[in-house]
DNA sequence: ATGAAAGCGCTAACAG
DNA sequence: CTGTTAGCGCTTTCAT
């Protein structure tokens, strides 16, 4: 292993000296500098991290806290983060925790043992309070969901506005009856949403009907979304449309209203919400709400990185807009409802 | 920041054995151990990662270099690579280079800075010949893609064996008149599915027609296959059989057809590859070839950790077994074609 | 079974 | 503008 005493050897002068060029710090005459490139050069010298990061007590390094990768939602997000953080030098490691506290926690202990500088929590349940131990030692930010009641820095969306926005709509095409498929989660995002259609109904003066708020598993899985809507849609005074917390959901509705020969939107206006992948793949294509995701991501890593810049005077909370899609999914009620 | 010496004082030992027990290397005392571990606990130690690293010249952290996360296939394998590593204490850091060679180059340069102990490559083209450079002296496996001239460590499914069980399906259900959409990648999968299909033609004696043949884009986009699938279609002397070599392809072939007319599977056979997420989630269910993505993940950990440790006497080249899974969008030709 | 001490490769304070 | 040197926190050899 070459190192920077084998460069200063070689270049003919001291380690502080080749430190300095590497770092560019500190004055240095040009010349010199040319001879330590050289020398570097030559011996194809790289500066050994794990020494920097001993003696800068910093590792340029970043944790990412996902309950799923494999979920294009995150995915997604994580990219962002990672296009970000590369832009700065900083390196992301992954932590899939299947929404395991133990495993969060145990991800997270990466920072007591200066594995990393500052985490990324994308999926804390609303009551993840243990978050709060962490966040007052490191630098942390939640992305897309949080805590409450916790004071920790943040970038989301606005779920309650965006879940109003689609009841609005809804409503304003004349429908009366509507369901929705909230999911047995604890996400902000699900209360949030839940939250809208339950207000937006009440401004209406529309009943709130327990029986037309179905729950699809925490995950949000097509199968289970299926089988929720089939539940709201097998009652007799079946809905005439469905707000769907996330597109599988809605995609799982979808396929549940075809195969009980209901016309989508004809008979039933389906909604989903994040605007995944899939939204587009097949007819009737979705009417949902577009989360910007990738950009959540690179928000996210701003925000975590002027904490860890210790910069003060930044917006802890921050709001991304969302997007209202309208396609094909969603149609005025008919009158023969 | 409490160390090793803070524990030794608290402790009434010396440093080196703290360490010993840290390490559980080397004879200690069980009663020392004990006072050992209950000042670590009373000063809430956690050894510095960085400290430990320098000392011992390796970092239990390894590179992914993808191409694109945000692709559900490279997401599965990255799953399993993540849990495998959890396993035996490594973690996983995540390089989204999008085929950028100057990228991915620049990514495992963090192999030379000594931040990770080795790198598993997700997507190499089949000539990205400068890998050789990196492989003779860092640990590497290739999963799924690799670089057929080098004899790097890899694990993939066998892409040949499979896309001939997928014509010789197709052959078998009487069809003829077989096009194929590949891709203009430069993969080995690519490379081999074709390749696949060309033999099992010739082994049938059916003719192998250039215009049979039709490539979508490199990232194997819905839209791309809807167009070349159009392409296909729109002929004269239509294919009644369509080999994709991806889900995405094989959806959009379908969208393709319907939208001209055609029924899936009566007036046409479409098969997929690699049986992501969606190959269920509308009908007709795509009739794919399923990779074992997560294991795929999981046993290029394997071999890396196995590479790492200097193993010797072990299998260099994985082939894990795919699985040919028939399901609705292909059938007999009908006797109108 | 335990301790003293050297040193991993780098940065930065200090001196010149 | 450049060099000397003291550590960063840990592991490990060598004594005892």
């Amino acid at each position: 292993m070459v190192k920077i005493a084998d460069v200063a050897k070689e270049a003919n002068v001291s380690v502080a000296t080749v430190s300095r060029v590497l770092n560019k710090k500190g004055s240095v005459k040009p010349e010199t500098c040319e001879r330590v490139y050289k020398a570097i050069e030559k011996l194809s010298f790289e500066p050994n991290m794990s020494a920097r990061n001993l003696r800068r007590n910093e590792t340029r390094v970043i944790l990412i806290i996902a309950p799923n990768i494999t979920n294009p939602y995150y995915a997604h997000i994580l990219a962002g983060i990672g296009d970000e953080a590369a832009k700065l030098g900083y390196s992301a490691l992954i932590y899939n925790t299947a929404g395991n506290e133990e495993r969060e926690r145990s991800s997270m202990d990466m920072l007591k043992r200066k594995r990393a500088d500052g985490a990324i929590l994308l999926a804390c349940n609303t009551d993840s309070l243990w978050v709060a131990e962490y966040a007052e030692k490191y630098p942390l930010v939640h992305c897309s969901e949080y805590v409450e009641k916790l004071d920790v820095p943040r970038v989301s969306i606005d779920n309650y506005k965006a879940a109003v926005d689609v009841m609005e709509y809804i409503i304003g095409l004349g429908h009366k009856k509507i369901a929705t498929i909230s999911s047995c989660n604890s996400y902000i995002s699900t209360v949030l949403r839940l939250q809208g259609y339950k207000d937006t109904l009440k401004k209406h003066s529309l009943a709130m009907k327990k029986r037309y708020i179905a729950f699809a598993d925490a995950e949000y899985s097509f199968k289970s979304g299926k089988t929720a809507a089939f539940d709201l849609l097998k009652q007799k005074d079946r809905p005439t449309a469905i707000f769907c917390i996330s597109d599988t959901i809605a995609l799982g509705a979808i396929t549940a209203a075809k195969e009980m020969g209901l016309r989508v939107p004809e008979d039933v206006t389906i909604t989903g919400f994040d605007d995944v992948d899939y939204t587009t793949m097949f007819h009737p294509y979705i009417t949902t709400i577009a989360q910007p995701c990738y950009e959540l991501g690179r928000e996210s890593f701003k925000l975590l990185h002027a904490c860890m810049s210790n910069k003060k005077e930044i917006d802890k909370k921050v709001i991304l807009p969302h997007k209202f899609i309208i396609r094909e999914s969603s149609a005025p009620i008919s009158t023969c409802n």
